[in-house]
Parts: structure tokens; sequence; C-alpha cells
DNA sequence: GTGAAAGCGCTAACAT
DNA sequence: ATGTTAGCGCTTTCAC
């Protein structure tokens, strides 16, 4: 009753093209090395469409020992839409490579990441942010051939880039005393951090001081005081870890009966869509996810096939939005 | 080199318990009707602990025709931040009856769901848009024992209610003339026209006109020429599909020099973070992610083991959150 | 109460 | 070029 319908398994395959389940097993896979005939060939394809042949999964990655299977670890934290297309993009690369992604939210009671990679028998794990070395050991325990990335801060390297960028528009725009608003959610700090470093080269290469780092979270009121800090220090443009905080420091300004540029110029990341909806249409800087989200793919295949990969360069991938608030 | 470490199976931790593969097998699923000691069942359990057993979940889902794995399908459209809290919910409530939760991303260029769930060996799979009946029929020959939701529609059934809460809300504060902002994203569509219908009842129940509703994109102008619309025909509070939509209205609002709640009263759904900071903050209705995981989990756990089960009621999961722009 | 043995559906040496 | 065969690690029926 449970289960009316039998499975159609290879061996059917193989009776209707008769051929033995060797060759199927091998036209199938497309296994290099082998020189079947373009007739069998066809034969096993025609078959298998006929029945509506679908490799039971769980037999295959037992044999085989590996999967094709990638999971994606979220940690749980406040992330915008951009992130969506990301996983898109990534998704689409990775099964151009046969590769099927799926993704596992971290969250306080769910269960640990090396729980799931070891139900789903994911052959690769990526994570958004880097795992420790404990982590990344329980993934390979629990079965993981590859674990991205491989060395702390790795994946990061976006961040950086990123809060160069905006630095540099802000400097460009005649700013000398900038300001960084970094996320007040903990989770969130090493990708801030990040953005920040960017932010501090970015100044030191103009000879400027370091941008003034706050912390805000998405409270007006807490956002209204960093930005009294600011203000008080002489900041006069400030960069923010994403659109939201960004937009909690507009906010902040407009608590004041302040606005930007003109008090305060704002530049924000990630390019959410309510930033241009806000009060002034928010600068911000967007990057490339559909290259990100390749060059991750890249990065998995290879690692998959056990060779180092460079993750190559952001060049390029980095576009900054200039709205009326800067 | 790329797999070093022997896997530990059963039989290491049946040697080293000094009892058979079944009884490991049979104490560690905590089989029913069995009566084993406690000594040998504490014997297998150290053994497990001390070589840190991990079952092949391919081989098991294998031998036993079943995988514990349940597959969320999230369509491609602008979630917000809110379907996290949602997904987290529903993991935790799914991870307490042993399944594990992954999430698969529907991009136009990705894997169709069923190929993913062939993959993944799921045995259930949830849809956060109703599966059309072919799709559903794939994921079934795909191996999924349970599709959810069973039948369209039930699992917008939060949606309708949605719609209902917002419209009271405006018909409490003495608006008589409604609008309703659906959202131009056309895979919205379903949950949009869910959530009109709710209003429209509530207006209905109130003896007052149903809302006039307008779809408006994410872009000011557009925004700008709804509220046109509305304004010249009377409306004087509107629902919006979301706070996104809602958002945009405001900012539709602000173009044309007025604002909420003079002009027009708002209110958006989901409480996003920044709702609050929005020029007037935003009154949304927010609703209950924890209870609808929970009730999810719930009825996932009846369909595999091939019950039916009532999604029981929406009663006391929604909360209208009253902010300055309504 | 516990163990032996037969698969689950597939892959991959090894023969032919 | 194709078939034979032996597992992959686990569950589960059936004897003991």
């Amino acid at each position: 009753m449970t289960r009316p319908a039998k499975r159609i398994t290879s061996e059917d395959v193989a009776r209707l093209a008769g051929v033995s389940r060797t060759t199927v097993s091998f036209v199938l896979n497309n296994r290099p090395g082998q020189s079947i005939p373009e007739e069998t060939r066809r034969r096993i394809f025609d078959a298998a469409k006929t029945l509506q042949y679908r490799p039971h999964a769980s037999a295959r990655s037992l044999a085989a020992g590996r999967s094709d299977i990638v999971l994606l670890s979220i940690p749980d934290l406040p992330i915008g839409s951009g992130i969506s297309r990301y996983i898109e993009e990534l998704a689409a690369a990775l099964a151009e490579n046969g590769l099927t992604l799926v993704t596992h939210l971290e969250g306080a009671h769910g269960r640990p990441v090396a729980d799931v990679c070891a139900t789903v028998a994911a052959s690769a794990v990526i994570g958004l942010l880097p795992f420790t070395r404990e982590a990344a050991a329980a993934l390979h325990s629990a079965g993981a051939v590859a674990v991205l990335p491989p060395h702390a801060g790795e994946d990061l390297e976006i961040m950086e880039p990123v809060g160069h960028a905006q630095a540099t528009h802000l400097i460009d725009r005649g700013h000398t005393q900038l300001g960084y608003a970094l996320p007040a959610h903990t989770a969130l700090k090493p990708m801030g951090d990040e953005r920040l470093r960017g932010a501090n080269s970015a100044c030191a290469a103009a000879g400027l001081p370091a941008p003034l780092a706050l912390s805000t979270s998405l409270e007006i009121a807490d956002a209204a005081a960093a930005v009294r800090q600011w203000l008080d220090q002489g900041v006069t443009g400030v960069c923010a870890f994403n659109d939201d905080t960004a937009i909690a420091v507009l906010a902040g300004l407009r608590e004041h009966g302040l606005s930007a540029p003109g008090d305060l110029a704002v530049v924000g990341a990630d390019d959410i869509p309510t930033a241009r909806l806000a009060s002034p249409p928010l600068s911000t800087v967007a990057f490339d996810l559909h290259q990100a989200g390749a060059r991750q793919a890249a990065a998995v295949v290879a690692a998959l096939a056990g060779q180092d990969h460079d993750l190559g360069t952001t060049e390029g991938s980095l576009r900054v939005i200039q709205r009326a608030s800067s």
C-alpha cells in the first residue's frame, strides 16, 4: 500500500535494451574509455526513456562512494535577498557539472551541519562563513570529501573589496573623514570586519585616517546614537555594512531631523530591492552574484576532483550604484 | 589519499560490543517489539560512541527504502527574511521527529525539484507554493512518499487570514474605502490573490466595498502611479501584500509630497526588520512562524506515517503591529 | 534474546 | 564490446 509502484531498476532497462546492467551503467554514466557502439547506446537511452528510469540515488552513492550532492550551509543570520540570487547561480553552475545543491539553514534548534551532511551523504559542503577547524573535521568524518572554503577567510574574499569600493566611492566624492557602520548582530561580525578592513586599506591608500567604526542594530534609536557620534567626530560620509544597516543609518539621520547626503553621505552594500525605495534612495555597491556562484562552483568541482584551485580574482564583479544618498 | 579514513561500519560496533550486526541495528534503531537486555543495549551504545559510529545514510535508505530526508522546495521569488525563520522552525520541529530538512531553491537554471528529490532520496517534499498535479506526480515517481501540501491552496491557508487582519485593522480605524497593493512579480501572484481574498471578505463582512486592488513593482514611479489612482478613487487606507510592497507605497506617497497615515494609511505584512526603519515606521501584520513550522512538521510526520492530518487552525498566530503608518 | 543470511539497486574489477 | 561477479553498509525475515 505504501509503495504500490515498483521501482524501475537498471535491470529493467537492461532487459528492454537487450544488454547487461553493466552496459547500461557504462552508457548512462557516460564512462570514459569505453567504446560502445552508437547503436547500443541509443537502444539503452531509448529504453531508459520509455521506462522513465531514474537511478536510485542511495544505491548509486552506496556503490560508488560518491553522491554528487553538495550541501550549502547557511549560518543563522539575517541574510538579505541577495543571498538567494547567489544560491541560484551556484546551484545552476553546479548542475552543469552534474552536481545537485541543497541548502541547510543552521538554526539554534536544528541539527548540526555535520549531521545533515551525513544524512544526505553530501560529498561536498560549502560554508557561507568559514568553518572552524573542528567543524571542518566533523564534516570530513561525516563523509564530506570536500569542505569549502578550505582555508578560513577565503570565502570572505569578496567582502574586503566591497569595503574598499565603498570607501573609495566616498573618498572620490571628497570625503576625508569616514565612518563605518558595522552590524550589531554578532554572527555578522566576521563579514563586517572584513568589509571594514577593505575600507581601512582604501583610506590608508589615500593618506586618510581609518574610518570611525561604530556598530548599530536595526533600531532607530541605536542608529541615531551612532549618527550623533559620527557627526561629533567630524565624519561626513559613512559606509554601511549592508543596505539594511545603511537604511538604519538613514533612519537615524531622520531622527535628528537631518538627511543624506547633506549632513552625512551614506553608502550601503548588496543593492537590495528596497534600497532604491529608501529616503533618499540609497547608494550601494552591488556585486556580481552570478560570477561569485560560478567561481564557487568551479572551486567545488576542483576540490571534488582532488585538485587545488585558485579562486581567481574578484576583478570587475563590483559595481557601485550611485543614488541620492551620497 | 582521497579517502584515507576507512568508514566505521556497524560491523565494527558489533565486534566491539561482542554482538551481531543485527542486534546493533535493533538497538540503535530502537526497534519496537524486541526485548534486549539493558546490559547489551548499553554495551552497544558505548561501542558506538567510542567508535564515533555514524550509520551510512545511503546504505540505510537503500536497505530501508526510506530516507528521513525532507525536502523543502522554495520557488524562485523574492523572499523576505521571514521565510528563513519559518524554515528554521520547520527544521527544528522535523528534527525532533528524526527528520532532516534540506531546502532547494527552484531557479530558472537549476534542476527541477523532482530531480533534486530523486538525488537526495527525499521521502517527503514540501512546497512553499502548492505543486501542480503533474509536479506532484513527478515527485512521487521520483521516490517521494509524501508531497505537501496534498491539496492545492492548503499551504496558502495562512495567506487569507493575513489579508483579513490587514483590512480589519484599517476598518477598525475608520477607513471605509480600502486599496490593496498587489506585487507585480508574477510568482507572487497566488499569494497576493489569497491575501486579497482575505481583505475582500473582511470588507464584505463590514458592509464595505471590496478594496481597490492595484499591483505595483518595487519602483518608485510605479508605486506613485498606484498611489495617485487610489487617491483619485477616494481610497484612504491601503493594505500591501508584504512589507516590501508597503515600503514602495510609502515611497510613492513621498514622491507626491504626501505621507502616511495622513494622506493614505498603509499596513504591510511580514514584519521585516526594516519595517520599523521606514518613514514613517510601518504598521504590519506578523505571523507566528514558530507555530506555522511546527504545524507543517506535524503534517509531514503524519503524511509519512500514511495518515491524513488536519492542519488545524491559524487561530492566534497573527498579530498586527501598529506603528506610525496607519 | 541473538545470529545467519538474503537482499536493497547500483558500480567496477575482472573475465570473455 | 559486453557480460559475470563481487561487493558497498545496512535492514529484516527467519531460525536457533
